[in-house]
DNA sequence: AACAGGTCCAACCGCCTACGC
DNA sequence: CGCGTAGGCGGTTGGACCTGT
């Protein structure tokens, strides 16, 4: 056993020399040409075959999470955000169940995601991330927002909401349109007393119990994302704004109409009247959340 | 300019499962 | 059934980069 750096090398390893660290451009190319003649799959082989001094899983995670053509790059968009949130909920640290559904992303990065932003976030709240508390937190205040920012994006001189149809396809397939003002979300300047703070709210959330069909005046959001754990094909997610998944055969039949009317998304309304007698952040002052939406992240909380 | 602390993400590690023998 | 190997997954870490002082 030898020692190069803080890591302990077996002999193996020394004698064969396997490379470790960065990757350089020329071993890059190396990956990359020899996939594109030979194909993916059989990672030790292919190490060896295409001349890199590297682990077979070192070479298939090169591939997956920076080489392969269709990666995304960039910041994630308001819309991916608000997936991960929600599929989050749904099904937890499965990150490469998460992945599946917003393509030319990687689950590395989806984790890195929620553990740089959405962590954080959860950190400076106090609250646990994987708590139902969060979650109901996450549902009640940043989802609609980023509905909203959504809603922005789409239309800048607009306040109109946008356009919601679900269309079921012949394959199973829906576009699920996303009516950002048909979100019932229960209206803090109304449904919650003053002098409540965002954990109430997010009980508030977790108490509203629904049955699978929306009525109109009760909506979870996570009602609008039923997506299928195996989806028949890859999705194109967010074209034009418009959330596309494969679902499954006997769920959604009534989408389109929420019956929203009177909801109140007013961030001011929303979150001002409150202050948050259990965290820190009250000091920050009121704007906090709407600071937190000025940028492209959700989870950018630097005003506070 | 220099430094410290924080943030981000590519890469690695260990564990688990599937599969072939 | 047991064993070895490959591939996949989630968790963790190292270091480059950024920001504030």
């Amino acid at each position: 056993m030898s020692t190069i750096g803080k890591r302990e090398f077996n002999s193996s390893e020394v004698e064969s020399e396997l490379r470790r660290g960065p990757w350089t451009l020329e071993e890059d190319s190396l990956l990359i040409h020899y996939i594109a003649r030979h194909g993916e799959g059989r990672w030790n082989m292919l190490a060896k075959s295409a001349g890199l001094k590297r682990t077979g899983k070192s070479c298939r995670l090169r591939w997956l999470n920076y080489l392969k053509p269709d990666i995304k790059r960039g910041n994630l968009t308001p819309q991916e955000q608000l997936l991960i949130l929600e599929l989050h909920s749904k099904w937890g640290n499965r990150w490469s169940k998460i992945a599946q559904h917003l393509p030319g992303r990687t689950d590395n990065e989806i984790k890195n995601y929620w553990r740089t932003r959405v962590q954080k976030q959860a950190r400076q709240l106090n609250i646990e991330s994987g708590s139902k508390r969060f979650i109901d937190a996450v549902k009640c205040f940043w989802m609609p927002r980023l509905l909203e920012k959504m809603e922005q994006n789409n239309s800048p001189s607009s306040h109109s909401s946008m356009s919601h149809t679900m269309n079921l396809g012949n394959s199973g397939e829906a576009s699920i349109n996303v009516m950002s003002s048909s979100f019932n979300i229960p209206s803090m300047s109304s449904a919650s007393p003053p002098q409540r703070g965002f954990i109430d709210a997010a009980d508030h959330c977790s108490n509203m119990s629904h049955p699978i069909n929306p009525s109109p005046d009760s909506f979870q959001f996570s009602q609008l994302l039923e997506i299928s754990e195996h989806p028949k094909s890859l999705p194109n997610v967010f074209e034009n704004n418009v959330y596309s998944y494969p679902i499954q055969d006997n769920c959604y039949a009534e989408t389109n109409n929420y019956g929203m009317e009177g909801l109140n998304m007013d961030p001011l309304s929303a979150v001002e009247t409150y202050d948050f007698p259990q965290f820190d952040f009250q000091t920050a002052g009121s704007g906090w959340m709407l600071d937190s939406m000025g940028d492209t992240t959700l989870w950018n909380m630097d005003a506070m």
